[in-house]
RNA sequence: CGGGAUGUGGCUCAGUCUGGUAGAGCGCCUGGUUCGGGACCAGGAGACCGGAGGUUCAAAUCCUCUCAUCCCGACCA
């Protein structure tokens, strides 16, 4: 492509409405345009990008058995209502009416869909295991899309669902489709790691999150060096030692704390760790008020402390509810003298410990020397708190660190959710009619772009790994006075695209430092430079974008000499050529 | 949905406090000189200052309403 003609308007400087540097750079390269808040338009190099991820995913989805189909973005209503998610989805679910006044949604997951298909045509165990999968456009309306491409509100996401007679069946599904992201991550050049997730209220099954590692993940997730055992961090778990238990203290006393809202403000208060503190939170769960105790310098996790409770609706509760419940002011609740009917539970690191200080339950006051054992009717201890840097890990009690990450793939075993309330059935061997077991497994196809441009960049722009770069080669021509040059880059423009190798080729009258910094911000993997001196001495310079490192080509017998640094700068992002 | 901020040529911004009829850099067009890491000179095009209403002799500037975008938070198959 002769970029002469092509359609890639860089900027010089960063737009004012981007934050992160993926968003920075796609926007500065002309890979995208916002259009309107959290969507976007691709343009020619943004297509391609995403074009090569696409063809990646499908790859391996076809490897693995996955069959690909095309389902309809625009939804009706009564598939939502089948399963109850047109209540329960929220804001996020862009609905509107057609002319006839019918209620419709734009597609943000496809279980509905698939799972209707589905129920409609399989019949027999015959007909299973079956896997479906597309690559569509979904539209979330988002609270907040932010970061570019990173959330987004229309965004191309490619899921697929999986239909088995049994559980087994069904596992292996699973671990097929964990399998085969492993291997499209790899291929797209990506770092990432999976993790184990949450399985939310769905319940029983198990999930994975594939996480490209970056500092601008909007998760984080907790790792262990000396093992494999990596989880996102609303799921982590840790390696508990009990404690050996307290000394006994001397008795329960209330001591004014005036003005001391916060647990570092007690504890500097009371001249006492703030491991001594006993954090309450009051939450309201499914309607009930739950007090929840942890240790003051620790976070009550919520999504554990959701599954404990087996609740389906948890939030803090309201400043006017802590008033109630505790008659004090926000700041002030403890485990003592709570009004009302509420359920007392504690972090399991609390069990047996003496001489702590909690709220009083009366505005400006704690007590101290508190044995929640002596004192407390705690109903039940529980590992309630999120893992910290230097926590154990649960499989090899080695310490474990905390990273960030971008999610760009969810595997998930849903079991029957979707079979049960659409009634999707077989019948088996003998005859018998059963609820067919359903996966779904979902990848961030244009998040995956914005994925890779966090993980590989520098100041001067993006570094595409190779596999997934709108081209391979940038072929700058430095023409000058030097007529020979254009001629020259031609030939050579004909070469590559001869051994199937895409080149945007720079053929502007523009100065040579436009040049350079316009294919360095495009992040093409392999840049080659010709100009009339290499040209008088028979060769042509090259450079890989991702290590900056500069050889010379020679240009009798340049095919060879070619096919051997390709090989090199593939091999650098850990990628084989034959294979990719 | 709460809190904060910003809307001025294609892009990045100044001007707003203290009202007097719009400016810079980049980009674009023409000509010339340049030509291996974002050139220089000369000339030029391009903005009803997000929108509506109001105050005033006079509004980008002050007031009211409204729309949009971004940031923080809450939320998140």
């Amino acid at each position: 492509m002769r970029l002469s003609r092509y359609y890639a308007p860089t900027l010089k400087e960063d737009p004012a409405d981007a934050e992160i540097v993926s968003h920075k750079l796609l926007v500065r390269a002309g890979f995208i345009r916002q259009l309107t808040s959290g969507i976007y338009t691709f343009m020619p190099m943004g297509l391609r990008c995403l074009n090569k991820v696409a063809a990646i995913i499908k790859e391996e989805m076809d490897r693995a058995g996955a069959i690909q189909v095309h389902l309809p973005m625009v939804q009706p209503a009564e598939l939502w209502k089948e399963t109850g998610r047109w209540n329960i989805y929220g804001k996020e679910l862009l609905r509107f009416k057609d002319r006839k006044d019918s209620d419709y949604c734009l597609g943000p997951t496809h279980e509905e869909v698939v799972t209707h298909l589905v129920r409609g045509e399989v019949r027999s165990y015959r007909q299973l295991p079956l896997n479906l999968y597309q690559i569509q456009t979904k539209f979330r309306d988002e609270m907040r899309p932010r970061f570019g491409l990173m959330r987004c509100r229309e965004f191309v996401m490619k899921d697929a669902y999986s239909f088995d007679a049994d559980d087994t069946g069904a596992d292996s599904s699973y671990w097929s489709m964990y399998e085969a992201y492993g291997r499209a991550f790899s291929r797209l050049g990506l770092k990432f790691k999976a993790v184990e997730a949450d399985s939310g209220p769905i319940g029983g099954s198990f999930s994975h999150e594939f996480m490209v590692l970056a500092a601008t993940g909007e998760d984080t997730i907790a790792t262990c060096a000396a093992c494999d055992y990596a989880a996102n961090l609303e799921k982590a778990q840790f390696h508990f030692e009990p404690g050996v238990g307290g000394e006994p203290c001397p008795p329960l006393e209330t001591v004014a704390t005036p003005g001391t809202h916060t647990v570092a403000e007690v504890a500097a208060f009371l001249g006492v760790p703030a491991a001594r503190v006993v954090k309450t939170l009051l939450y309201e769960a499914d309607g009930h008020v739950v007090a929840v105790l942890v240790r003051g310098d620790r976070e009550v996790n919520e999504v554990k402390l959701k599954n404990f409770l087996g609740a389906t609706d948890l939030e803090l509760a309201a400043p006017e509810l802590v008033r109630l419940v505790s008659g004090a002011e926000v700041g002030f609740a403890g485990p003592l003298g709570l009004k009302g009917e509420v359920r007392l539970v504690a972090d399991q690191e609390l069990q047996g410990m003496t001489d702590l200080v909690a709220g009083a339950n009366q505005t400006d006051a704690h007590v101290r020397h508190l044995d929640l054992a002596r004192d407390a009717r705690v109903t039940q201890y529980a590992d309630l708190r999120t893992v910290v840097e230097g926590d154990l890990c649960p499989k090899c009690r080695t310490d474990m660190t905390l990273t960030r990450g971008i999610e760009v793939g969810h595997v998930f075993k849903l079991g029957l959710k979707y079979s049960k309330s659409m009634e999707a059935t077989f019948l088996d061997e003998a005859g018998q009619k059963q609820h067919l077991i359903m996966g779904c497994y979902g990848i961030g196809v244009s998040r995956i772009i914005a994925a890779a441009i966090e993980q590989n960049h520098d100041e001067h722009g993006i570094k595409f790994p190779p596999s997934i770069a709108p081209f391979e080669v940038g072929l700058i021509e430095l023409a000058g006075k030097d007529a020979a040059v254009p001629a020259a880059a031609a030939e050579l423009y004909e070469t590559l695209s001869g051994l199937g190798v895409e080149v945007l080729w720079d053929d502007r009258e523009e100065r040579p430092g436009v040049k350079f910094n316009d294919i360095d911000l495009f992040g093409l993997p392999i840049q080659l430079v010709i100009g009339g001196k290499g040209l008088a001495r028979g060769v042509v310079e090259a450079k890989d974008r991702r290590t900056g490192e500069k050889t010379e080509l020679p240009l009798a017998g340049f095919a060879g000499a070619f096919a051997a640094f390709r090989r090199q700068v593939w091999a650098g992002w850990g990628l084989d050529l034959e294979l990719v």
